[in-house]
DNA sequence: CCAGAAAATGTAATCGATTTCAATGACGCT
DNA sequence: AGCGTCATTGAAATCGATTACATTTTCTGG
């Protein structure tokens, strides 16, 4: 047998019908336990594996869901990755990657991934809809889609997300608590929700405690680390300059860091900093870096689980998020203001 | 039309055959400009996208390919995948990312996607074939799958790689030439030929400048931070500590200079730190990495290009892999010797 | 031992596209 | 007008699985 076998040729050996084979292999209770156990050994032995095409086309099912994120490259999505892979490979699905890399017309190609029969679902972290007039205006809402992390509205679509804004609250008092007063913010993108939600927490820790924020304390960054470099030279170009970073990820927090070690101020003696993420290599950072973990494994698998529930045709209430918990890892990149 | 719009469709609407539709919508010369034309704007009009599985059972190809490495959160994969993305979609090729971290039994599931139909080619990253006894023993090299980064011998693949071997010498070589004699390695895990290459172009420059290498002046590493960490603390209890490590890779090297912090010995001032790989946070690091730079976009770009030739039914020479430039980019993690 | 229900299997339709082969129509040429 | 040629188009087979429906076999009770 040298070309890959098909079900007929497994039929024709054990001189039965393709309906008895197909029946067997999907342990259908419609054969006989002999019958079926000599069909399965015979595909064992023919090495013989369904026909993806084949099947998916007959059944309008992939068993397969997509998962698209920003950008692959970021170690951030892999716990998550995990998280989504186990969850799905219980229920007999596999997970597809998808990478935007922020571009509307790979957003709209993965969307567009859905409705080719290529995936049945998909779990969306790129916090964008594609555009309309694509197609997608009408009963977007009935596609089987969850956004995970990200926030969107209006769009009726379920959601697992951390409380941004609480999480972010808590960073900045820890810095509170530490004894700075001039803490300064380098923000997410904007308007993306989460930037805001992350910002939104920071100005009520400040707020709550009385301290002002001037609007040179919030600089708005892109996430990557030469933002967060750029945003950390504007800050300290100012005449009174923070003690302390509260910033929106790890990434820019790296930038950051070393940007202030190029301008000769020490981390945390000079200048306390927070990141956002517990990206893994944090904890090697030099200093290792106060951070706001977040549950990535638990998120990818509630996320998973909500499709799944999803394309067993449950109905999903979208206006009840599902929240999980941050939690705040000190380490040394924070540190009382000098004097 | 609420339904998702089939060929069928399209026909009945403009008054033609299915086969016309087919025929018009994949640019056929054998239909005049006008109904072709005609059927394009219905298309359009209608928003219809061919069915992947339909399409895909009747053409024998999936018009995708597999990229299958260790480990997706590895942002070293980052910019290879970009390589290899803006290749396959010049080709109409989408692909599918792969994650086995280093487990036997998804190694075979990716491979069994192939001949699933799910993907039309692979390109492999992790080093290892499935276990043979699968099925997969002959006909190995008839499988459209190009090797990448790593190296597999014997299976007559074709790879894409750079000169490990030469690459470690240079990088040795640099610390010889800041004074150090007494240069330890941290291996990547043995016997794959990768971290044997990279060990080799270490002990080449070591025997060429008439250095000794003591045994426990080698120790193996599994390229994760934890293990640049271990190996770190092994080395730096010897009676006769080295002046400088060359480290198989980036991660393995952040966890070693994480520890010589930690044991208050300053790098590069106490200990000169290479790497290899030039993740991308390695400029940002403290201080920041010397280490070997990888052309990754042009692997990637590279490994597509062969595998889109095999594709189309080229043959390919797989004696002669290959072979990319390396660059060693000196930052602030080297230095000469103390004294 | 037979009628009739239940269990096991077979036949053929189906999924939605591509493609082979046949049929049609238009056209030029004698 | 008649015929061959070429350009278009259509009808139907095909890809490899699943499954509705039909059929055969087995079992049960009377």
């Amino acid at each position: 047998m040298r070309e890959r076998p098909k079900i007929k040729d497994i039929a024709e050996r054990a001189g039965v019908s393709v309906a008895t084979v197909s029946r067997a292999l999907s342990d259908s209770p419609l054969v006989t336990t002999e019958t079926r156990q000599r069909i399965h050994d015979l595909a064992r032995e023919l090495n013989y594996r369904p026909n993806v095409s084949a099947r998916s086309l007959r059944t309008r099912r992939a068993m397969s869901v997509l998962l698209v994120v920003r950008d692959v490259g970021n170690p951030f999505y892999l716990d998550i990755l995990k998280g989504v892979e186990a969850t799905a490979r219980e229920a007999g699905y596999s997970v597809l990657m998808g990478n935007t890399e922020n571009d509307p017309a790979r957003e709209t190609e993965y969307f567009n991934m859905l409705r080719d029969g290529h995936a049945d679902g998909m779990i969306l972290m790129t916090g964008k809809l594609p555009p309309a007039g694509g197609g997608w205006t009408g009963g977007l809402a009935r596609l089987p889609v969850v956004v995970a992390l990200e926030i969107i509205e209006g769009a009726g679509l379920p959601h697992v997300q951390v409380d941004n804004a609480d999480a972010a609250r808590e960073a900045v008092e820890h810095l509170i608590s530490l004894g700075h007063r001039r803490i300064a913010h380098i923000s997410g993108p904007l308007p993306e929700l989460m930037s805001l939600h992350r910002r939104e927490g920071y100005r009520q820790a400040m707020r709550d405690a009385g301290l002002d924020v001037p609007d040179t304390y919030e600089v708005r960054g892109d996430f990557l680390l030469e933002s967060g470099q750029e945003c950390c030279r504007k800050l300290f170009s100012l005449r009174e300059p923070p003690t302390a970073l509260f910033v929106a990820n790890d990434e820019m927090a790296y930038g950051a860091a070393y940007e202030l070690r190029r301008m000769g101020r020490d981390v945390p003696g000079d200048v306390s900093v927070v990141g956002f993420d517990d990206l893994y290599l944090s904890k090697a950072f030099y200093p290792p870096l106060t951070t706001v973990g977040q549950p990535r494994a638990e998120i990818g698998h509630a996320a998973m689980g909500l499709l799944l529930d999803i394309l067993s045709g449950a109905e999903i209430d979208c206006d009840e998020p599902i929240i999980l918990p941050t939690v705040l890892h000190i380490r040394g990149s924070t540190a009382p203001p000098r004097g």
